[in-house]
DNA sequence: CGTTGCCCTGACGTCGGCGTCAAGGCTTAC
DNA sequence: GTAAGCCTTGACGCCGACGTCAGGGCAACG
């Protein structure tokens, strides 16, 4: 199939399919007359891809699935360069979310305690 | 005190100032050699949009709190609009958090399960 | 008078992941 | 033959918050 087909089928769009392939990421056949040919076999290695990609990864973080698909593993994460992919993406996770939830705490204290509160007052409910 | 001095007491740089400046965010005062001129209340403002910053505000939604500071308030956050955009922000924030939580638990339950996992095992303990 | 150390404006570079346009070639259908 | 609809490469645009460089001015010290 070529670069439009590929892209439809994978809810993409053909900038994407050739930028993954300047990265090195999805290169492609050519045919005779210079178009780019793909087969089934790509596009499982696109969908890995964009699946990773909507959940947060980067592009470069993709490419242990893409390799160990291409090596004949049935699943993307089933060589340990992915799994090590994995945990370094939890701890990141992990440590944005704990920051996030300290700037979440940080924030509801303020918006209660900002305002014209009374000096005093110990503890109040939501004034809103 | 000219640039260099405020942008040091404030922690940031001269660049920054400027670009701050260009915004409109911290207009300066000139001096008769054309030199930008602050003072303690600029450096107060200063503060409040690098400490919002930090906790990850645009700069475009600290505007508020500087406007409430120069408008007489002690505080930044003593005004409606600055207290609309904590609302906003925690909003943001919470959606944002758990986004993040459940792709957490997402890449964690592909951890646990890839890497040749046995097809009729119930549940295991941590293999690493 | 020269050097150092501030300051000025203007403008291009950075990063990621593409979008969008330009100018042209191939193929197929009418 | 010609128009439509694919495809090609190349290159600039975008976003936010600045970094960095170029080229020049002012001030103070020795």
């Amino acid at each position: 199939m070529r670069i439009g087909e590929l892209a439809a089928r994978a809810g993409t769009t053909t900038r994407t399919l050739r930028y993954y392939e300047s990265r090195g990421l999805l290169p492609a056949r050519r045919g005779s007359n210079g178009y780019r040919t793909y087969d089934e076999d790509d596009l499982k290695l696109l969908r890995q891809i964009r699946t990773l990609q909507d959940i947060g990864f980067d592009l470069e973080e993709t490419r242990p699935f893409v390799e160990c698909l291409r090596a004949g593993h049935p699943e993307g994460d089933a060589c340990p360069a992915s799994l090590a992919v994995y945990r370094r993406k939890l701890d990141e996770l992990d440590a944005l979310i704990g920051e996030l939830q300290t700037v979440r705490a940080q924030i509801g204290v303020r918006l209660a305690t900002a305002g014209g509160e009374p000096p005093l007052c110990e503890l109040g409910g939501r004034e809103l």
